[in-house]
DNA sequence: TTATAACATTGTTTTAAAACAATATTTATT
DNA sequence: AATAAATATTGTTTTAAAACAATGTTATAA
C-alpha cells in the first residue's frame, strides 16, 4: 500500500524539480500546500492506463516503468528520479495512455493538477520550461515507436541493453534489477525471446553474465546491432 | 517541385491559425516577414523524418499524412487545413521524427523556428495555446500507437473506416482519395490485407463499396468491431 | 490510341515472433 | 527448513501477418 504525506518544505527539497526555479517563494508556498507525497514499494501501480488525471505527478526518488498495456505490454522507458511524468495528459484531455509503476521504492510528488495548469497559465518562465519538458518526452515516445517500428528482435534487444548502461545505471557493467519479463517488454518481445536472445549476445561474446550481472563487453557490436536492426 | 512565395497579410488570412489571436499587431508583422508560404502537388514531400527542423510548420490548405518510415511505414495520421505539424521538435532537439506529404495538392506557412520559439518565449498567452497543441497532438499520438499494441487486422481497419468518415471526410459515405496501399499504411497493415478486409466488411455488410466509393453501413459494427480489436 | 506504369485484388507461401510446454532455479512464505 | 510461488531457461509448435505471385484494372504519358 503506498503511504500519504505532507512535503515539510518544498522550498528546500534535495529532490526539488529545477524547473521550480522559475517559481516566486509565494507560488512554491501554493505549491506546497496542492502537493501531497507518496510513497510506492517496488511493483506498485503509481497511475492506470485509462484514468483520469487528476495530479502532475513528479518522482522525486527511485525509479519507475512506464507501460503501454495490451495483449503484451511495452515499456517505453524508464522513469529516474527528478523527472515528472506525462505532464502532457494536464494540458489536453486528462486521461492517462499509460500505466507507471514502480520498478524500486519510490517517492512521488503528487500536485493537484488545477494549481500546476495555474502555475502554467500565470508564470511564463515555468510553463516554457514545461513545455520543453514536454517536447523531449514526446520526442523520446516517437523515437521508442520507430526502433520497434524499424527494428527486429535483435537490434531491440541491444537497443536496451544500451539504455540500460548508458542512461540507467550508467556503466557497462551492472546488476538487472529489472525481471526478465520487464526486458522483455522494454524490447517490445516477449521474456522467452528476450532470455534466448541474452544467452545468443552471451555465446557470441557480446555480453558476460553472472548470476544478476550483466558486462556489456562489446559496445560497438551492440550498437551495430542497434543500427542495422 | 514545391513553390515558394510570401504571404501578402498574415494579418488579414482566412486560413491563420487561432492562436494568431494571441499575437500583437507587431508580432504578426514580426512572423509575416519570417513567413514562407509553399504550395506542395498531392504526392510531394513536405519535411522528412531524421531531417534537421529549421521552420514551424502550419498547413494552410489541403491535407496530409504523416508517416513514420520503416520496412513498413505507418500514417500515424492525416493533417488537415488549420493545423500546426510536429510543433514538439521547435522545443527540443529539432529533428524530424516523422515524415509528412501531401495527400492533396496543399498550402504551407513555413514560420523560421527560432523565430516561432521567440514568440513563444515572449508572449504567455501564445505559448499556453502551442503547449495545449503540442499535448494534444502527443496524446493522439499514443492513442494510435495503443490501437496498434492492442488490436489486431480487423479492429485496426474499423479504426481507419471511423477514423476517415469522422474526422477526415465528416461522412459515413466517402470517396477515398487515398490509396489502399495508403489505407493499409493508416492501418499499420500491408496493402493486401487492407484489400482483403475491405472486401471481407463488404461481404459481410458492414460497408459497401462502389469503385472509389465506401459507404459504412453499421457504424455500430464497425466500433464493436474498434472495441473489441 | 496505344503503351506503360501504377494500383488493386485474390490466392498461396513464408516468416518472425508469440505461445506453449517442460524443467530448472530462485525467491518468498509458512 | 520445507513448501509454495514466482521467475528463468530452452526446446517445440502455432499463428498472425507479411511477402510473394499471378492477374486484373485503372490511370498516365508517349
Amino acid at each position: 500500500m503506498p503511504t500519504f504525506s505532507k512535503p515539510d518544505s518544498c522550498n528546500s527539497c534535495s529532490y526539488r524539480s529545477k524547473s521550480l526555479g522559475h517559481l516566486s517563494e509565494l507560488e512554491i508556498d501554493g505549491l506546497q500546500e496542492k502537493c501531497i507525497i507518496v510513497k510506492f514499494k517496488k511493483g506498485e501501480s503509481i497511475c492506470k492506463q485509462g484514468a483520469q488525471v487528476s495530479h502532475a505527478l513528479y518522482l522525486a526518488k527511485g525509479r519507475a516503468k512506464v507501460l503501454l498495456k495490451g495483449k503484451n505490454n511495452i515499456i517505453i522507458k524508464i522513469i529516474e528520479a527528478g523527472n515528472y511524468i506525462g505532464l502532457q495528459s494536464l494540458f489536453s484531455d486528462n486521461k492517462y495512455r499509460f500505466s507507471v509503476e514502480a520498478v524500486e521504492d519510490t517517492t512521488v510528488c503528487m500536485i493537484a493538477s488545477d494549481y500546476f495548469v495555474k502555475l502554467s497559465s500565470t508564470n511564463h518562465d515555468f510553463l516554457f520550461d514545461i513545455t520543453k519538458i514536454i517536447s523531449s518526452s514526446t520526442n523520446c515516445f516517437y523515437d521508442k515507436v520507430n526502433d520497434i517500428n524499424q527494428k527486429q528482435l535483435r537490434g531491440r534487444l541491444a537497443d536496451s541493453l544500451l539504455y540500460l548502461a548508458n542512461t540507467i545505471y550508467n556503466s557497462n557493467e551492472f546488476e538487472l534489477t529489472i525481471t526478465k519479463k520487464e526486458l522483455g517488454e522494454l524490447s517490445a518481445m516477449s521474456s522467452e525471446n528476450a532470455v534466448r536472445l541474452l544467452s545468443a549476445f552471451k555465446k557470441e561474446g557480446i555480453i558476460e553474465i553472472s548470476g544478476k550481472k550483466i558486462k556489456i563487453l562489446h559496445t560497438d557490436i551492440l550498437n551495430k546491432l542497434s543500427e542495422i536492426g
